[in-house]
DNA sequence: CCTTGGCACTCCGTGCTCCAGAGTGCCAAG
DNA sequence: CTTGGCACTCTGGAGCACGGAGTGCCAAGG
C-alpha cells in the first residue's frame, strides 16, 4: 500500500516539520535528505500521501504538514525510541540521587523531564491503591480529635484529621495504635478494607464509636484522594504558536487534576510507553496537543505514570526516549529510598 | 501641586485603562465620567500630569496610559479596597470550610484566589520556623535507616528519612522518640535548634551517634525548607496581550520557589495589605506584572503569606479586597483545625 | 488665572494593490 | 515509474492612501 520510499518521504516530512515548524516542500526535502530522486516524484508520493491522509496542506500550494495519521504511522513504525546520550543519563542519576524525601523525589523528575524534552511534563504521585501501609500513626491533637498519619512503604505521608464522637484517653490511642499497626504494617492497601472489616467487630465496646471514626477516615483516604496528586512542570515551555485557540485553555487543563488523570490514563498496552496524537487525547481542549506517557514503580509493581505534553508537532522519539529513561530511573531511586 | 481635579482625572483614565485595555483620551473620559469641564481643559490636566509622569503616552497622538507611578498613585491616595459582596464572602466561607486538611486548605485557597480576582494567585504554606512542634514520630524503616515526621501546630506534616550510621534497636528507637516528644512538644521551631543542642549532651553514649544523625536531620528539616512551599494557581489568567516580552518569561518565573519566594517577600510596614507594582518588583523579568500580598496566620501571628500576580493593569481595588478577604478566612480556618 | 472652542498637526491602523517566491499538479517524454 | 517543463495558485511582505482619534497651542471669554 505505501512502498518503502514512500514511508521514507514520510518519514522526512515529519522530521523536517518537527524542526523547521514549518511546512515542507518537495524540493527542500530532497536537498536535506539525500533522496536521489527528483523532486516531482516526491510530489507524486506525496499526493498519495496525502490522499491517504497521512498529510495535508495548510493551503493550496504549500508544503505540506503531517496529520495525526501521520505521526501516528510515524511513531508507530517509522521511528524507535531514541536512546539519551550518556551524559545526560548521569546528569538523571546523580540529580534524583540528591532527593531527600518523596516530594522532592516528584519535584525533581518533573523538572527533569521537562528540562530533557523541553515540554511540559506531568508526573503522578506514587499510587496509595498499589502501596502497602508501613506505618500508622495517631496524634492526639484535642480531646475529641486525632491526627492521622498513614505512611507507605513508597514514603508517601498522608495525613487526615478525625473527629471523634467521644472524648479519647491516652491509653485507649495507644492500644488502637499499636493494633492498627500489628494487623496493617505490610498490607497492601487494597487489602486494607476488608482488615479493618475484622477489626472492627473484635473491638471492645467502650472503645467502639471512636474506632470506628478512625477506621472509616482510613478508608475515606484511601477512597477518596486515591491517584490524586499529580504535579505539572515546564508550562513555560508551551509556545504560543503552537496553539491555534491560544494556550489559555491548555493552562487550564492542566490545573484540573481530573483532566490530568485522564491524561496519564492507563498504559495501553503491555509496551513501554503509551502515546497519545492529538484527537485520539481523550481531553477536549486538548485536541492539538500530544501526551507520552509511562508507567513506573519499583522492579515488579507498577506505582504510576508520568509523561510529558506537548504540540502534536512534537520530537516523539526524544520524547519517549526521555520519558523511559526517567521512568526507570525513579523507579530505581523509589525502590532504594 | 495636583489638585482635587487632576487627581480625579487619573483616577478615572485609571479605571478606564484598567476596564477598557486601551489607551483613553480627553473625549472619552468627560464623557463616560461626568466631568463637568470640557475636553480641553482635561487636555491641559492631562498635560501636567504627563509632565509629572504619571501617565505617558504609547506614542504621540493616542490617548495616555499611567505608569507605574501612576498606579502607585492611584492605590495609595485615589482608591481604597473594594470590599466583596456579601455572597462573595459566604461563598468563600463554605469553600474553605470544606477542606480537609492542610494541603487542601492551601489548594482551595489558591483557587479561591485565583477565580476571584482573574488573576494568578500565589500561596506560601503556613512558614515552619514560626509554627511549633506538636509531635515528633520516627519510624523504623530499615535496620540503619528511620522515617522522621514532625507534625506543626498548623497541620503542618513534614517528612525526611535518615541515614544512621549505626544498626537501631527497637528500643532505642521508642527511647528517642518519647525524649524527642518530652522536649520538643509545644515548642516553637524557632527554639528547637535550642533545645536539641542541649539534648545531644545528654544522651548515653550508645546511642549517640544515631541520636546525632537524627537531631542534624530534624535541624535541616528546619533551616532547608524553611517557608520553601508555595503554591500556585491560576496561571491560565495570564492575558498572552498584556505581556510584552512574551509570557514564557512570566511563566518560567512562576515556577521558581525563589522568585515565588521573592514576590510575596516581607510585609512593607504594619498596613494590611502589601501592593508591588511593575518596576518596584524585586523579580526581574517580572517587571510589567504588578503583585498584591498580604500576611495570614491564626489570630496574632503571622504564619505567612499571600497574594496574586497580575500585569500592572490589574483591578488593585478588587484585588486587594480580594486578598484581604480570603487571608482573614483562611486564619480562621487554620485557627479552627 | 483658569476655562473653552477652534484649528492644524501627528500618528496609528486599515484596506488596497502589487509582486516575488515557494510550491503544486499535470503532462508528455525518457 | 521517473523526470523535466510549465502554467497555476496562494501566501506574505512592501508600498501607499486615507479616515479617525487624539493631541498641542492659541486666542477669546468668564
Amino acid at each position: 500500500m505505501l512502498d518503502e520510499r514512500k514511508l521514507a518521504v514520510l518519514r522526512a516530512i515529519v522530521r523536517d516539520y518537527v524542526s523547521t515548524m514549518e511546512p515542507v516542500g518537495s524540493k527542500s526535502l530532497v536537498d536535506r535528505h539525500h533522496l536521489d530522486v527528483s523532486p516531482a516524484t516526491i510530489r507524486n508520493d506525496m499526493a498519495v500521501l496525502e490522499e491517504q491522509g497521512y498529510i495535508t496542506q495548510p493551503h493550496t500550494s504549500a508544503g505540506r504538514i503531517p496529520t495525526d495519521k501521520g505521526y501516528r504511522l510515524f511513531v508507530d513504525r517509522l521511528a524507535g525510541i531514541k536512546p539519551l546520550s550518556g551524559a545526560e543519563r548521569r546528569a538523571i542519576e546523580t540529580f534524583l540521587a540528591r532527593a531527600y524525601d518523596l516530594d522532592d523525589v516528584v519535584l525533581r523528575t518533573v523538572r527533569l523531564l521537562a528540562q530533557l524534552t523541553r515540554q511540559v511534563a506531568v508526573v503522578q504521585y506514587p499510587s496509595l491503591t498499589k502501596s502497602a501501609v508501613r506505618h500508622v500513626e495517631l496524634v492526639p491533637l484535642a480531646d475529641k480529635r486525632l491526627l492521622l498519619v498513614l505512611i507507605t512503604d513508597t514514603g508517601r505521608v498522608e495525613q487526615r484529621s478525625v473527629e471523634l464522637p467521644e472524648t479519647i484517653a491516652e491509653a485507649s490511642v495507644n492500644e488502637l495504635r499499636n493494633l492498627l499497626n500489628a494487623c496493617l504494617d505490610g498490607q497492601r492497601l487494597t487489602e486494607v478494607a476488608e482488615v479493618i472489616g475484622q477489626l472492627a467487630e473484635r473491638m471492645t465496646t467502650a472503645d467502639r464509636p471512636n474506632a470506628a471514626a478512625v477506621f472509616s477516615v482510613i478508608l475515606e483516604t484511601l477512597l477518596d484522594r486515591n491517584e490524586e496528586r499529580i504535579v505539572v512542570g515546564g508550562a513555560a515551555n508551551l509556545a504560543p504558536a503552537d496553539f491555534s485557540q491560544g494556550l489559555r485553555e491548555v493552562l487550564e487543563s492542566l490545573e484540573e487534576q481530573v483532566v490530568l488523570m485522564h491524561l496519564l490514563g492507563e498504559s495501553v498496552d503491555e509496551s513501554a510507553v503509551t502515546v497519545r496524537i492529538g484527537a485520539e487525547n481523550p481531553v477536549v481542549g486538548l485536541r492539538g496537543t500530544s501526551v507520552v506517557t509511562t508507567d513506573y514503580g519499583t522492579g515488579d509493581r507498577a506505582l504510576a505514570r508520568l509523561g510529558v505534553l506537548g504540540p502534536t508537532r512534537m520530537d516523539y522519539p526524544t520524547a519517549m526516549g526521555a520519558v523511559v529513561a526517567v521512568a526507570r530511573y525513579v523507579g530505581k531511586i523509589l525502590a532504594g529510598a
